[in-house]
DNA sequence: TCCACTATCACGTAAAAGGGTGAATTTTAT
DNA sequence: ATAAAATTCACCCTTTTACGTGATAGTGGA
């Protein structure tokens, strides 16, 4: 028999998945929680084989749960439950201990599926979520890496700052202002402010 | 017996929305899509006392699916269901027809409760929701409206083109493209090209 | 160890942006 | 119909950006 504890914060959610469960004569549906905090007590004195966890918790992200129940409960199978189709956000739960990722599109077959597949300490990522995971590595190998220097001096030019400001905040040169500006024009292949902040916007650096 | 008619992308919410409704002597689940299309298909040959809709639908948003319903059957009640607490979306909703909008955290009880609203022809929206929603009035009402063609000239700006390319592309005079840029500033208070495009990009002007 | 990258600064020039002020015409909303 | 807002343009001046070119010293990875 195995066992599977939810953690969603949508009632709605927890219901529906009860309910595909329980037409499975070797899976129950042990707990839930619709917090972090309540999935971590139960864990203080019960257990699971699996754990279907939503991404997304009022009090704390799922990746920072899973991370706490990796590290104390190694044998207990962590699958992430999420909406949204975000290579970043697979990446991080598959770096935290998370043995798959599942889509809340997903239907009754693709539950049962990933649920046994995890169990047997495989990895479970349909063929859609491998297709976005493997494009947003590419895209972060191919981002170009902006420096320390250049991250905080583009930062105070969003802020609105000029080249003269800068550089006296900084207690650096006017010169070494615009030469970092310009080796950042050059890495993000854009040629004056507008571009460049709507990069950095654009790639999350603002 | 009131009839409830699910709409949403997600298995598990269509199940759990089924399962909760179940407890309910006086409701009956008559049906369910996936897409705004097979929602569509059906109303053409069946009916139903209340929609559960969700917002976000793979062909189409449930904001112009809502419309569509609305206008060819305003006898069917469209209760919104969302994710997201989300100011524009719950304005959007409700102008196009939606008696209500739900959040998927919502118990069972507050569900029921919303059916129970809506089917007498009355609004239901929490509290949570009627305070999103008046925040973000308020904020629609204190933001600085641009006009047609200052917006036009910032997005040519957050293009990256320059005042004398922006004044070639739209056969106008450098002197006015430097005084709509002006005049921008002085709505939105911002003094340089970085906190202008910041403000276009942070409020998806751009 | 060596090379690429980073961080710093300098000088000079041209282009663009930022800011003051004013004004005519057209569109829009009350 | 009339007032308000939008659109267009002009002139002048200062500051900032953009870009070419080059140089020195430190840092870190192959």
């Amino acid at each position: 028999m195995i066992h599977v504890y939810i953690v969603d914060d949508h009632s709605v959610v927890i219901e529906g998945i009860t309910t595909v469960l329980q037409t499975e004569k070797d899976m129950l549906v042990c707990g839930y929680a619709t917090t972090a905090q309540q999935c971590i007590n139960y864990f203080l004195t019960h257990t699971a084989d699996v754990i279907l966890m939503d991404i997304s918790l009022p009090d704390m992200d799922g990746i920072a749960l899973c991370a706490i129940i990796k590290n104390k409960y190694p044998g207990v199978m962590v699958l992430a439950l999420s909406t949204f189709n975000q290579g970043l956000y697979i990446k991080n739960m598959l770096a935290n201990g998370a043995s798959g990722y599942l889509l809340k599109n997903a239907d009754k077959i693709e539950i049962i599926t990933a649920i046994k597949t995890v169990i047997t300490g495989k990895q479970y990522l349909n063929f859609e979520l491998q297709k976005t995971l493997s494009i947003t590595n590419e895209l972060i190998a191919t981002t170009p890496k902006l420096t320390k220097r250049e991250k905080e001096i583009l930062i105070l030019i969003a802020d609105g700052f000029t080249n003269p400001i800068i550089a006296e905040k900084l207690f650096l040169s006017l010169d070494t202002i615009d030469s970092h500006r310009r080796n950042m024009y050059a890495k993000l292949k854009v040629n004056n402010t507008a571009q460049l902040i709507r990069y950095a916007i654009e790639n999350k650096l603002v």
